[in-house]
DNA sequence: ATATTTGCAAACGTTTTGCATAGTG
DNA sequence: CACTATGCAAAACGTTTGCAAATAT
């Protein structure tokens, strides 16, 4: 795990009264290995290789205190949650409507702007933002 | 209903297979009246309103079916899922991490520029896209 | 030592499936 | 008429709850 993050993240655990347990870091750790959007299935998988076999209660209430706490995102794409750390989350994705594939793509400086713009204009305190494409990607388009 | 939206949606039913049920027809007429994001609750509340007492899992299908063939669009917002029109989408939506309130903010020209952008920059043929806003509104940030 | 986290068992709610009937184009 | 849409019953699946034992700070 990177230093800064590790730093932040902790911050945020025990701010919200919260212990660095071995599962929570393992999940932490796969969610920024993966740096994309994961779901829970794949969350199982990658617990399981690294010899973590949580009962299925532990992991929605692991998830639920991520979740509600601010630490990581959940995203519903092609009827599937997806999970991903908000840290990490500022990137943007295409997802193709026939093949599913998802690609990441930076953020724009644009957005970062409007951010500050839509603030003012609606005194609204922004500190996070989610943003999705959707579309046909390259081989979809030749093969349809 | 509008009568470029009528047109517009019954296309697409009949270029899916599908028929104009009243159920179907009743459930397109309350996301363009709400013309924003509806929870499934909402949408059953105000099907009885009209006296229609749809089965669940006719629910289930009908959704299913509009979110299939892209007449409808779902976004996971607070741990609810929400429906709304793909035709009326173009808006965003600023969403306060404390309270809840939704609150529905117009497009800005910017996005419509950069998705030219980057279906060029990816060969990927854009047709839609989600943007929402987290963070504080007025409101939460004076009484916290 | 105290509070959080965990596993288990069971309850609960949501979503899906199969099939026969009704309705639409 | 052909095909989609619907309701019902039941199954499958996902999520939540309560409690006692284990674990982290």
């Amino acid at each position: 795990m990177p230093k800064h993050l590790t730093k932040s993240l902790h911050q945020k655990i025990s701010l919200a009264g919260g212990k660095l347990t071995r599962l929570r870091k393992a999940i932490l750790d796969i969610l920024i290995q993966e740096n994309c959007l994961v779901d829970k299935k794949t969350v199982v998988k990658k617990l399981n290789q690294k010899k973590i076999n949580p009962d299925r209660t532990t992991l929605y209430r692991e998830l639920l205190f991520l979740t509600k706490n601010n630490l990581v995102q959940k995203t519903l794409l092609n009827e599937k949650i997806y999970y991903e750390l908000t840290d990490l989350s500022h990137h943007h994705h295409l997802i193709c409507l026939i093949c599913n594939k998802i690609k990441k793509i930076p953020l724009e400086n644009h957005l970062q702007c409007q951010e500050k713009i839509l603030s003012q204009k609606n005194n609204f305190d922004i500190i996070n933002h989610n943003l999705e494409f959707y579309g046909y990607c390259y081989k979809c388009q030749k093969n349809n």
